[in-house]
DNA sequence: GACTAAGCGGAAGAAATCATCCGCTTACGA
DNA sequence: TCGTAAGCGGATGATTTCTTCCGCTTAGTC
């Protein structure tokens, strides 16, 4: 045991050059299969796509949910610093949640978001990145509430669903990206508080 | 050829009862199961769940797309009579327009609408089925655009989307029904015209 | 009740996909 | 430059899934 060097050690240990390429290589061509093909897409073809051997993808992912994981991991770290750029933003709530699902849109190529059916991936990592998500959109949202812009009912459940409804590979709509505009817009005019809420008793 | 039956007759022949009533079953089993994993579930899944053997399900629906075609027209003929109330409503269009999708999540066990990823499926009565909708959608929008109650950019297209969205299957959120609700009341307060356009410069 | 064509079911061969293993290659430290 | 451990890749056996085929059952008819 004191021969071996400590685990801390092994672990800080980087990957080497080529391994580290690839690794990134695998990522980015998953996540156009899986939005092309689904998320049953066979490893075979991402290996291919990637340009490596199928034995390399399966050293960097040992099973199919690990390598859906990595995908779902690194969308959601995208989507985290759009959520931290919005809850830094200077602008009233609605227009900073508007640049949120803007950039949701613009980086919709990236993101691979477990909305559609499917088995569910089961991961601390995500369940973090979820929840400091949340508490980042809730602070936003908190704020547009107190100056009475954003209406007192919604939560950030309803901001990142509509944000991962509106990333969705959406295969026939060639306009899509027009179309998930007009979608935003129409939800955050929904959110804007419309009335002074001088009648309070809720139905 | 004078002495077969005409084709008309072949044609018409019912099915023996004991077959359609399989086809029904095998809708409803596929319809649950595809819902629950995806489009991919293995078609003998499907069959061992409506009760059937193997060949049966194939007799009827002779490859997976042409099930997944037959649940998703089964589908839109349901929302196409949601699309139908609507557009006979007499209630100002934005409360006609939260009764369908009131009417679309209340049915969304039944439905299934290609929204996710994966194959397309191209089939013409389906597309027919989608123009019919669009048509009867923007009935209802044309008649809010004209008395000032609905955005004047809104397009049929808007509410099939979010519609679809509300019906997809989210296995993690289990008050679903809820968020869905919330969603639908938020959509259709965006789409409701803020102010009479006195305005008319665009921006 | 008996006949017949429609329909059923599931065994089995074909095809696709998964996941491992190990000999070869290469990055990188000395 | 050399040595070596890390990494690569794809052939391959196992497993899953697809789809057909045909003998048996049954609804509908006379």
């Amino acid at each position: 045991m004191s021969a071996a060097p400590t685990e801390a050690q092994r672990v800080a240990r980087p990957l080497r050059s080529d391994a580290a390429a690839n690794r990134e290589r695998i990522l980015a061509a998953a996540t156009i299969a899986v939005r092309r093909d689904g998320e049953r897409v066979p490893m075979a073809t991402i290996a291919a796509e990637a340009g490596v051997g199928i034995g390399t993808l399966y050293r960097h992912y040992p099973t199919r949910p690990a390598l859906l994981a990595a995908l779902t991991v690194r969308s959601f770290n995208l989507v985290l610093e759009h959520a931290r750029a919005t809850a830094q933003s200077d602008e009233p709530a609605p227009a900073a949640l508007a640049q949120f699902f803007e950039r949701t849109i613009a980086a919709r190529d990236e993101l691979i978001l477990p909305l559609h059916g499917g088995p569910v991936i089961h991961d601390e990592k995500i369940a973090a990145l979820q929840i400091e998500i949340r508490d980042l959109l809730e602070r936003v949202l908190a704020r547009g509430r107190r100056d009475r812009t954003i209406r007192a009912d919604a939560t950030p459940i309803d901001i990142i669903i509509t944000g991962a409804m509106l990333a969705q590979p959406l295969p026939h709509a060639p306009d899509w990206d027009q179309l998930a505009r007009r979608q935003a817009t129409i939800f955050v005019a929904g959110l804007t508080a419309t009335d002074p809420p001088t009648e309070n008793s809720g139905e």
